[in-house]
DNA sequence: TTATTAGTTGCAATATTGTGCAACTATGCA
DNA sequence: TGCATAGTTGCACAATATTGCAACTAATAA
């Protein structure tokens, strides 16, 4: 395995490791949303919202379609939802190891 | 869905989102792995590697075992090599994408 | 004890990301 | 045309991440 594969999966998920853009691919596993829905949703300037979507179909996880003034996104490749089991999955090892550590005394 | 879910499940893509981490991760899909094993694979500093074992390690994808002077590193979670099915295929959208646009004429 | 190998940590420099504000473009409607 | 809604972009600044060097700790062997 090359460096450049290694940079280019880090591209990917370098686009879904940050919490606003984890929402924005959470609230379209029902399939399309336009931008402005999940506007409210979000607490920051619409201009960083803009540039997380950006940064996602960048990334070539969501596409976009236009109707009329309102942007809708989808995703490209919904077998990015399952790639949440997996990271539930780690969460929930960490927290077993955490009660784990707790009860045992010294974390080592 | 809360904020604190996205933000956790950010902090465990984070730790996935850089090409030396995902390299790490690559090489521990057959087993057990020393870091000095991964040292002469990796171009940087050893000190650079230490600090991405511990970004995996405090993120819960990896854990040590320290046998005489080597430390041993395994996969906690080994569903993460999964991901990578999925990120490939976001990948191989990508490049199909770019075909399409290129034959056609402009992006849009 | 001293030396060696393996790995970690403090520090400083640089690079990358995330953010808001203001100004912009694009579309549709009166 | 003028106005409203939806979204994007330039800019500056703050926050995080990445890196190497040098000095450190940990385990083991001579």
């Amino acid at each position: 395995m090359n460096h450049e594969v290694y940079h280019a999966r880090a591209a990917v998920m370098k686009a879904l490791a940050n919490p606003a853009r984890l929402m924005i691919v959470d609230q379209l596993k029902g399939g399309e949303r336009c931008i402005c829905e999940l506007q409210p949703l979000f607490r920051k300037d619409k201009s960083t919202l803009s540039r997380h979507v950006a940064a996602l179909r960048k990334a070539g996880i969501v596409s976009e379609r236009r109707e009329g003034v309102r942007v809708y996104l989808k995703l490209v490749t919904p077998c990015i939802l399952n790639i949440f089991d997996c990271v539930s999955r780690v969460l929930e090892a960490e927290a077993r190891r955490a009660v784990r550590v707790t009860r045992k005394g010294k974390p080592r």
